[in-house]
Parts: C-alpha cells; sequence; structure tokens
DNA sequence: CTGAAAGCGCTTACAG
DNA sequence: CTGAAAGCGCTTACAG
C-alpha cells in the first residue's frame, strides 16, 4: 500500500523534528539534554512514526548483546520427555522478555561442549552471562567461565557457591527431612534413595545429607543408588534394591521421571506400588499425575527460580559484584504412591 | 593473570598487519581484494589473538540479525509435560546454531499474543524471519506478517500453504489411512477419534479426512470430538464417546498427552486397554512407553521438520521467494496398546 | 542546560 | 587488482 518497508531510525526523527540524532536519543532515552518542548516534539514524531529502537546498533553502542546464555547438555530424547528444562526455558525467557532481553540456547548432546560454547558466545560478544545448571562434581565449566570472567549464575548452586560466581543456592535439607518424616510417619523404615549419574554435584550433595538424616532419624544407614536416566536402567537400578537382603519398603527417586518410570513399570518389576513399596519423586511435574498411581512429589516453582537467577545475573552486570539468592522452598505432594501402607514393621 | 580483558577487533589485526580494517575484512571473509601474502599474514594474526567476529557489530552492517523468532502459545505447565515442543525448540536450534544463526524464543499464555511479539520483534530488528506452528483456523497470525512483510516458514501447513509464505507441507492421508488399516486390520469397526481445540487447522483438517476415509474404509461416518489438552476434559471427552448408543472399541487420539492421560487413568474410566478399547496416539514420544500398556503411536523426526523448515526459511531469506519442502513421513510403531483384540464384530 | 561529533565493530560501494 | 572512506543505527563523552 505504497507503505515503506525500510523501518524507522532516530535520523529519520531528527530530519523531521529538525534536531540532532543526539537530542533524540536523549529524549527517547529519558534523560536530561534536551528542552521539554522539543522532547515532547520527538516523541510525538516517534510515535507517529512507529519508531522501535533497533536492538543491534542499541546493544553495538551498548557493548552488550542483551542476551543470556542457556547451555543445556541432555540427549535430545530425554529433553523431551523430562519436564524440567522447559519449564526452566519458558521461566528464564519471561524474565528476560519482560526486561527485553532475550535467551540465548544451544542444545547438545555431549557435556564436554558446553565449555566451547561459552567460549564462542562470549568471544563473539553475543551474551553478557550465563545461567549454569545441573553443575558437575569438579565441573570443567567453572574454570572456563572464571578464565574468561563471564559473569555466571549458577542455578541450584550448593552453599557456599563457587567463589566469583553468583548463584542461587538451596539447601536440600529440609526437603530430606520431610521426604524421610512423611515416610516414617506412614511406618517405613527401610527407605532407599535412587538419584541420577554420581557426577552431578546435587546427587552427591544429597546423597551426604540423606545418609546423615536417615542413620539420624532411623538408625541406620540406607541404601541409595545411581542411575542414567534411561528407562532400562533406571528399572536396573531398583531391580538391585529389591533383590537386596533387607529390600526397601520405600524408594526417593530424584526426579519425576526417574519415579514415573518405576511406577510405569510396577508390574513388570513384580512390585504393587504402594502396597509393596512407596514411591516418593523429587521433582513434581503433571507426569507424576499422568501414572496410576499418581505419584507423591515434591513441588518447586521452576518458574521463580529461573527469575531468581536471571535477577541475581543482573544485578551482578549492574554492580560487577556476585550475587546471591535462595532457591524456592520445595512443598510435598501427598498422592497415592506413598498412602496405604500398612505392612507389619 | 595480565590477560587483556578486551575482545581484540578487526582494527587490532589491521594495526599489527600494518593494514586498513577493510583488507581484514576482506580476507577473514575469504574474498577477493587482497593480495595471497597479505591474506595469510591477516589470517595468522587473527588466529594469534583469538579472534572472534563480533556478531553484533557484523548484524548491524548486515541489517541482519542472525536470528530467526518462535513464539510458543502454550499453557507453560502443559509445555513442561508435551515433549512436542522441546523436540521442535532443539531442533530448530540446532539447525540455526549449525549455521551460526539463532533462536528467539518467546512462550506466553495467549494466543493473542504472538502477532503483538512478531510486530515488536521486527520492529526492533531482533528477527530476520519466524517459524509458525500450530495454524489456527483463520489464524490473525497470517495477516500481520504479511502485512509486515516478514519472511516467514509454516511449519506444518496445508497443501496449498498460504499465499506469500514459505512452508513446510504435510499430507495427512496416507497416516490417517494406516491408522484405519491397522484398526480395521484387528478387526475394529467403530473407530471414534479425538483431537485438540477445533480451532486448531490441522485438527479440523484430519478431522475432514479422517471422516472421508472411515466412510471409505469402514462404510461409516466416525466419531469424532475436540477437547482441549486439560487432563479432566480428555478424560470427560472419552467418556462421552464410550456412553454412546454405539461405543467405539478403539480411539485414535491427536497426540501423545492426550492418549497418555487416557490410558493412564483407564482404570477411572472404567475400560481396559486394549481389551476394551484400543489406542492409538497421533504422536509418538517416550511418554507412550512410560504406560501400561505402551501406547501404539506414530512417529515423526521432529528435529529433521525443524531443520526442512530452517532450510527453507533461509532460503527465502537469500532468494526473496517463498520456499517448499514436505513434513517427514510419520510411521507407525505398534505397541500394547492396540495389540490382543479379540471382541466378535 | 544544550548541541554537533566521535565511536561501537563490522561490511562494502567506490575511487585509484 | 588494491586501499582509504563511508555507513549500518544507535549512545555518550565533550566542547560551547
Amino acid at each position: 500500500m505504497g507503505e515503506p518497508t525500510r523501518r524507522p531510525t532516530i535520523a529519520d526523527i531528527a530530519r523531521e523534528v529538525g534536531v540532532t540524532k543526539g537530542a533524540v536519543s536523549f529524549a527517547l532515552n529519558g534523560r536530561p539534554g534536551v528542552s521539554a518542548a522539543t522532547r515532547a516534539r520527538i516523541l510525538a514524531t516517534a510515535e507517529r512514526l512507529g519508531w522501535q529502537p533497533n536492538t543491534v546498533a542499541r546493544s553495538l553502542s551498548n557493548l552488550r548483546s542483551g542476551s543470556v546464555g542457556l547451555v543445556v547438555t541432555r540427549p535430545i530424547s530425554l529433553l523431551g520427555v523430562e519436564p524440567f528444562y522447559m519449564r526452566l526455558i519458558a521461566g528464564l525467557e519471561r524474565a528476560l522478555h519482560a526486561d527485553g532481553r532475550s535467551l540465548l540456547l544451544a542444545v547438545t548432546d555431549h557435556a564436554a561442549d558446553a565449555a566451547d560454547i561459552y567460549r564462542s558466545w562470549w568471544a563473539s560478544g553475543r551474551v553478557d552471562g550465563l545461567v549454569l545448571t545441573d553443575l558437575r562434581v569438579d565441573d570443567p565449566r567453572l574454570a572456563t567461565v572464571a578464565e574468561l570472567g563471564i559473569p555466571t549464575v549458577v542455578l541450584g548452586a550448593p552453599s557456599p557457591p563457587p567463589p566469583g560466581l553468583s548463584a542461587v543456592v538451596g539447601d536440600d535439607g529440609p526437603t530430606l527431612r520431610a521426604a524421610l518424616e512423611h515416610l516414617a510417619g506412614l511406618g517405613h523404615r527401610r527407605i532407599a534413595r535412587v538419584s541420577g549419574p554420581a557426577d552431578f554435584a546435587h546427587a552427591a550433595r544429597r546423597n551426604a545429607g540423606f545418609a546423615a538424616l536417615a542413620t539420624e532419624l532411623l538408625g541406620s544407614t540406607p541404601t541409595q543408588v545411581h542411575t542414567r536416566y534411561l528407562s532400562d536402567q533406571v528399572l536396573a537400578a531398583t531391580r538391585e534394591l529389591l533383590a537386596g537382603p533387607e529390600p526397601p519398603t520405600a524408594i526417593v527417586y530424584d526426579s519425576d521421571l526417574l519415579a514415573v518410570t518405576v511406577v510405569g513399570s510396577a508390574t513388570e518389576l513384580g512390585i504393587r506400588v504402594p502396597a509393596d513399596v512407596a514411591v516418593l519423586a523429587w521433582d513434581d511435574s503433571p507426569l507424576c499425575e499422568l501414572v496410576r498411581p499418581r505419584i507423591t512429589a515434591f513441588s518447586h516453582d521452576i518458574d521463580a527460580d529461573g527469575a531468581a537467577a536471571i535477577a541475581v545475573l543482573t544485578e551482578q552486570l549492574r554492580t560487577g559484584v556476585p550475587q546471591y539468592a535462595e532457591l524456592a522452598p520445595r512443598t510435598l505432594t501427598v498422592r497415592e504412591s506413598t498412602a496405604g501402607y500398612s505392612k507389619p514393621v
């Protein structure tokens, strides 16, 4: 319709109003340096032309990309079925979008690729900072971000967090205690735990915490095993637990996916849930309500955790100093997978 | 360690080598305009300094952002548990990343927000093009992208696709036929279908195709109902089907999530799968193997579809002309949810 | 307090 | 074939 396809720039506004581009910039950014009357004319003209700031040009002047990077290292087949990452991505995106910024995402099968991606992103000025999740034991990414000086927030960091990095820290103690108290309150005495690979830092931390608390509350050291997230390996780990001399009557799984895999295959495992074995999941998700029995789980607000990570990182970008926040606490949602236990102790 | 925190630029290289920035740019981009000897020195110096092109600066010169936008309009709670979007996002990201580009993602609950986000992205130069999914009947987004002239690819478009837009088109006919033939081959004669909301264009298309094919193959018009993706509504829609005068002995669900919801709650619905009702899912995912019985489903390669969408859009960006590709065909994976039907016809 | 000028890090049309 | 200059659309330090 004769509409210009070229997008209006501050030069167009400056020409129409008869001022310099600098004056336009000051007016549009609400800075002093231009009279009230001129400012009003500039704003009206910008409005009329439908001007919007060009993000790329603004970034080049600011030497800020306006993006925060997240590398997700999970096999793509797992990614689809594990709700955590999609929720985290959505949470981070919302928090950044609200602020006119964006999430730069990379998905890779190989954990070893992450550091290279960070390096490349940083060298090409594509990110202002990073969000790290699923910290490993002796995670090599920490050396990379420290060496390059990339502003970084660790989500779900241990306390104290890695030096020089911002962090959203979580104390698993209360959650572990709540899990044990819930199950002990139902009469369970032999409570085992299944978690993901041992090189995940949170798996190692929770292992230690669970052992200490179980000893305190139940008077015995619990059995804990690790497994990869693949379905057959989860079932194998569970079989191994159940084949022991004193099999557990309750098992705490470190994620929704692990627990759902087991409940879905209970018949094949030769167990009834919860009559033979109660099942509790560390992470709640709609998956826990898709299977029967529905799974008792700890809910937490991943959206809020993502927003906290962005808030903390943003503050570090502003001040240059690492910042800290607390993970939202988890709350227990009791469902059928831990109900009705009535075995003699 | 005394390392410069400032990233090297082509000006640094030009100074060291003793040439202009233009010459450095030509050399680094493999263009003619600089002698072989100079080119070699420039490349060596760039390598030694660890130079990487600044993406933002390059974008400003090119007037290209290097990003492709995707707006996902699903409630965040659903997003987590529905594998499709995470797989699509991963697929798009990989295809773009391989090319040095990136995916700009927005997540919103309200479909009506999408057009505004496109408008804002385009006005601020944040995207070079868009990927549209889940086209609605009379989708208002089409008018917006046409009005603004945004290069756009529609994934899963009808044939013929909307004028002026690139598309990855899929013909559901063979899949619908395969579903009906599989179920009819097992002896089923009353086959119903449950799909998502009626305003999804693909739901409407498949409805029409299913009705025609069922009439051809079974000699009767099948019952088809729509439902929102919420768990209780899916169950209600299924109950409604089963309460009819001639209840179906097999139901085709339009997604993995719909089918899994029903199989997970079969006991509550008062049915045994597959003895009373066979269940077939349009989209395969690991969810279909998490529940018992495992669900017969149509697999398709979402990664490949995402890559095809990016390839087609990239070609449009290069040539200015909309391009087309075919969706990868779906293949039937038979599992227990359609096995062992033995009712008298 | 106001305004013309330089600069962010690239690319490319244009004159020698 | 080679090289100095202008430009992409912004921001901001600096001189009046």
